[in-house]
DNA sequence: TCCGCATTGTGAACTATTTCACAATTGGCG
DNA sequence: CGCCAATTGTGAAATAGTTCACAATGCGGA
C-alpha cells in the first residue's frame, strides 16, 4: 500500500468525529474542513488516497464515509489494550471515555508499586507487572499504554514487545527503543506547553 | 523572526530534556541525535535556525547549549497556568511533576460542577468556572489547560480569550476557534491511539 | 608549528505535504 | 431535454521539511 502520511491519518480520524455527528445525510468537503479547521482540497486529497467516496456536486454520504473511514483506519474490529503504570496518568486513561466508545478496551492494569497492586480501577484490579509476559502470552493485546515513570518505560517497552504487542502509546517523556515493526506514538504534555511557550515568546 | 517550524521547535524541547541530564560537559549533534531519535544533521539544522553554537570538531559545550535552548523555547520566566475541568484528566495534570519542574505552575483549577467546587487538589482549591473572569483580571495568566467535555470547550476558551490568555493546551477533541493572536495546541488521545490503529491494519 | 581527526554549519538536492485550479460530473429546475 | 450551480477528483505548482555532502574549523599530539 502507498505511504500515507502520519497528518493525513490524524485527519481522517478527526473528520470521523465529525461524521458521526452529522445530522444531515451528505456532507461536503467545504464542510468537513470547516469542522476539522482545514481546507476543502485538503479533505479531498486525504481522501482521495484511498478511493473516490463522493458525489460530485454533492459531496459525501455520511454514513458511507463514515463506514470507509472507521475501515481505513481499521476501528471496525476492537482492540484489547493493556495499561501499564497505574499513576495518575494511568488513572486518567483508564477512566477516559473517548477510548472505549472508539472501540479500545483497557484490559488489564498492571503496576511495580506493592500498594497500588490489588487496588481496583474502574472494575480492574491492578496486577503485579511481573505477570505482564504470562497474561499477555494467555491474552495476547495488540496495543499497550506505558504510563510509567521515564526511568522504568524502555524495560517495560522491551517486554511487551518480547510478548507480541504492536503498537505502543507512550506517556512517559523519552523516545522509545522498538524494532521496526512496532508503532510507537509518544504523548509529552510537557513538550506540549513548551511549544506554546516558545510561540509566547516569539511573537 | 524567521518561520521556525512546529517540528523544529519540538525537538530543541527534547533536546533540552537530554542536555539537562548530560553528565559530560559537551555533546556531539550525533549523540544528541540518538538520544533524541533524529539524525545528526537534523539536529544541526535545528540549532542552525538560531545561531551556531558549537565548536567544530568538539560538538557543544552542555552549559551554553542549554541555556540557549531555554532561552529559546521562552523557559527562563516561568509561567502561571490555570486550569479549567476538574475531571479525570485535569486531576492528573495538576499532579504532573514535569509542568512544574518546566517552570509552569498551575495556580487555580475551575469547574462547573457543584460536587467539585471547593474540593482540594494537589493544595488547590476548586473554584466556580463563574469566578474566571473575575479572577484573571486580578491574576492575569499566559497560558490556560482545558480538560472540560467538548461541548463546554468552545465557550471556555472564548472567555478565556477574552481575558487575556495567549496560549491554550487543549484536551478536549474538538479543535478550538481562537483570534489568531492565540495559540491552542490539542492533545487528543483517542486520535492517537486511532493512528496505532490504522498502522496496525496496514501492514 | 604542523598534521590529522572529529565535528560543525550550511548550501544544494531531495522528499514530502499542501495548495491551486480546473475538467468532469451530478442533480435540480425550467 | 438542456442548462446551471455545486462539488468532486486530481495532476501540477508551490511550499515546507529532511538529508546529503563537504568546506571550514578547532584541538590534541608529535
Amino acid at each position: 500500500m502507498r505511504k500515507i502520511s502520519d497528518s493525513t491519518v490524524r485527519r481522517l480520524s478527526v473528520y470521523l468525529r465529525f461524521l458521526e455527528q452529522a445530522k444531515s445525510p451528505t456532507i461536503s468537503s467545504g464542510e468537513l474542513a470547516r469542522l476539522g479547521g482545514t481546507t476543502s482540497a485538503q479533505v479531498r486529497k486525504d481522501l482521495s488516497f484511498f478511493g473516490s467516496f463522493g458525489k460530485r456536486g454533492l459531496g459525501y454520504a455520511v454514513p458511507e464515509l463514515t463506514r470507509r473511514i472507521r475501515d481505513i483506519l481499521g476501528l471496525e474490529r476492537g482492540y484489547r489494550v493493556v495499561l501499564v503504570g497505574a499513576g495518575r496518568m494511568g488513572g486518567a486513561l483508564v477512566q477516559y471515555h473517548g477510548f472505549r466508545q472508539r472501540g479500545f478496551h483497557i484490559t488489564a492494569i498492571y503496576d511495580q508499586d506493592a500498594r497500588k497492586i490489588g487496588s481496583r480501577w474502574n472494575g480492574l484490579v491492578v496486577r503485579d507487572v511481573k505477570h505482564l509476559e504470562s497474561d499477555l502470552k494467555k491474552d495476547p493485546s495488540d496495543i499497550a499504554i506505558v504510563a510509567t515513570p521515564a526511568e522504568s518505560a524502555q524495560q517495560v517497552v522491551d517486554r511487551l514487545v518480547r510478548s507480541g504487542v504492536k503498537a505502543i502509546l507512550n506517556f512517559a517523556p523519552v523516545p522509545l527503543n522498538v524494532p521496526p515493526d512496532v508503532e510507537v506514538k509518544t504523548v509529552n504534555m510537557a513538550l506540549e506547553l513548551e511549544t506554546l511557550s516558545y510561540s509566547l515568546a516569539n511573537r
